[in-house]
DNA sequence: CCGGATCCGGTTAGATACTG
DNA sequence: CAGTATCTAACCGGATCCGG
């Protein structure tokens, strides 16, 4: 709203004018991914500062991308749901990131990791269909990182929902996995298999064979993983 | 490169970096379109100031979107052309318009025409296949402008190739198009047609039947024309 | 914890002029 | 034609603070 527009009637500029001011896309990537509260939203852009994140938020309001909800039942509290407009926006978060995984080196960005991030997302796409229907525990541990980060539980449930804990939940583990956090992120970018990753002894399962070996198949992939690599 | 960075590994946030900066979409478009030289994108993004677009241009083959050639003949004049990664923009930057087209208001932009603009893309996307074999000139008379606006007049030679000029080229005109530069701009983007325009008077073309009743085929449009607009 | 608002220093962008 | 140079205004990042 305060921005100094284009002035081009050209539909490129005149969307890239509300979508292309710095930490909108990213924003837009977790609202296309489902989060709806604040600090939810904070947490999938844990670098940008709440008052910009508050103030994209309420530019794309005005802009019909994103509407503001109260929360039934907790009064105050609202979360920001995508509108149809904002929905329709996902082609163009998914033609971005497809590019960014062909074309964008991943060297210098794969010296900023975030476990939280990561765990975050591997959540978001477990595929829960070859998992087991009794309660799975799967304990992910990153024996590098310091105590707040090294160890996530992966849960889930009978009814195939998952939950992510940094603290222990108190089940009984059925896999631990022992990884670094590179070989990991590489793993849920598309970069390598779980299976040469343990080859290689980057990647430890220790639990049921069978929960070990399907690994590669519960372990949803980024959204972007199909896309080859061709840079970097 | 001086840009402080996301950092985060996501791809979408790894492109983002690049290409949701200030101008660099619409400089995109530009690219994509097949303008190459520094005065030539200039002119098809008016609006931003020469420094800046140095300066993104140098980021843009930094990033290996962009090559910067020597032009044969000339030397010390370069051309930028799109890498093979740069092409691959091109569904990001359609993605983007097709959107914008959908869903942005056009009300305010409308308000910022540009005759230069408009007559540019035209030239880029005319159709000569419906235009006579013989050379044709068609001359553009926006009566609300400026002397320095308003005129222009497009030439097809029988090679198909296409001209634009705003000084008088002295060939006869075969066909004037007298009409205010919103109504064509709204024709050229698809949100209302030649003959709706006609009807209502706001165009009036002076010339031969057959070229005339051809012109909505002739004429192409936006590439985004096709797009349904939902918004404003 | 949630959902921001405020302040301040550094960076980026806009406007215009100027040069080889 | 193809850019620099310069100055000012706007924006952003980070920290802090505040009311429920």
């Amino acid at each position: 709203m305060t921005n100094a527009s284009y002035r081009q009637f050209c539909p490129v500029a005149m969307a890239a004018e509300v979508l292309c001011t710095r930490w909108t896309v990213v924003l837009l990537r977790e609202l296309v991914a489902g989060s709806t509260r604040f600090n939810e939203l904070r947490r999938g852009v844990p670098r940008m500062s709440p008052g910009l994140l508050s103030k994209r938020l309420r530019e794309l309001e005005a802009a019909g991308i994103v509407a503001r909800e109260p929360v039934p039942g907790s009064k105050e509290i609202e979360a920001y749901r995508l509108t149809q407009a904002g929905r329709d926006l996902q082609p163009v978060v998914e033609a971005i990131g497809m590019w960014g995984q062909k074309w964008v080196e991943t060297e210098p960005s794969l010296e900023n990791l975030d476990a939280e991030l990561l765990m975050w997302d591997m959540r978001r796409n477990l595929n829960t269909e070859p998992v087991p229907r009794e309660r799975t525990v799967i304990e992910f541990i990153y024996p590098e990182l310091p105590e707040a980060e090294r160890t996530w539980w992966l849960i889930v449930e009978p009814d195939r929902s998952v939950d992510l804990c940094h603290v222990d939940p108190g089940f009984d583990v059925d896999l631990y996995v022992t990884v670094d956090l590179r070989t990991m992120t590489e793993i849920w970018m598309g970069l390598r298999s779980v299976s040469d990753a343990a080859e290689r002894g980057a990647l430890v399962p220790v639990g049921p064979r069978r929960l070990a070996a399907t690994m590669q198949a519960w372990l949803g992939l980024s959204p972007f993983a199909r896309q080859e690599k061709l840079a970097g």
